[in-house]
DNA sequence: GCCAACGTTGGC
DNA sequence: GCCAACGTTGGC
């Protein structure tokens, strides 16, 4: 069963357009340093699961597009890189603790879904990323979600 | 830049 | 195990 998710992204930051643009529209989502969304990342996210792109931190914020996971979750070798901001000297390669997976775009919204839109949906009320408080950059989508915000974002 | 919310750390 | 301190997130 196709899960569906919701992840985040500053576009300043790897917006949306740029991974669009990179080889194969596909990139490592690395860095991913909160138990929560690496949870979500390692033991429930499949190949073919769908994404919201959200770009957070811009004006506006809102979902920029439609990508999916492209492999499973592997170490995020990020971790073990001294010279990366993500470097984490606690975790062994025997037992890494962060995970990755690869992202790739799959639709660019004709229309970009502002934050303040999704808020307006009676049926989306309980989209993690409209709570207050939320930070989690992995959030899980119902199905009836994904299919409001793509029909909103003009697909 | 502000600040509320939240996760993590570390002393006890 | 508690909890204060601290760092980060992210909308505004």
């Amino acid at each position: 069963m196709k899960k569906h998710w919701l992840i985040k992204s500053e576009p300043d930051v790897f917006s949306f357009d740029q991974l669009w643009k990179v080889k194969k529209r596909t990139t490592p989502w690395d860095g991913v340093r909160n138990y929560q969304a690496r949870n979500f990342l390692r033991d429930e996210m499949r190949v073919g699961d769908g994404i919201l792109y959200y770009h957070s931190s811009c004006t506006p914020p809102g979902i920029a597009g439609l990508a999916e996971v492209a492999s499973a979750a592997y170490p995020d070798p990020t971790q073990f890189d001294v010279e990366d901001p993500h470097h984490d000297p606690k975790s062994e390669r025997s037992d890494p603790r962060w995970f990755a997976v690869d992202v790739r775009a799959v639709e660019k919204l004709p229309r970009f879904v502002t934050l303040d839109e999704l808020r307006g949906r009676e049926s989306l009320a309980s989209l993690r990323v409209l709570q207050r408080g939320n930070r989690l950059s992995i959030t899980p989508v119902t199905a009836s979600e994904w299919r409001t915000v793509r029909s909103m974002g003009g697909l």
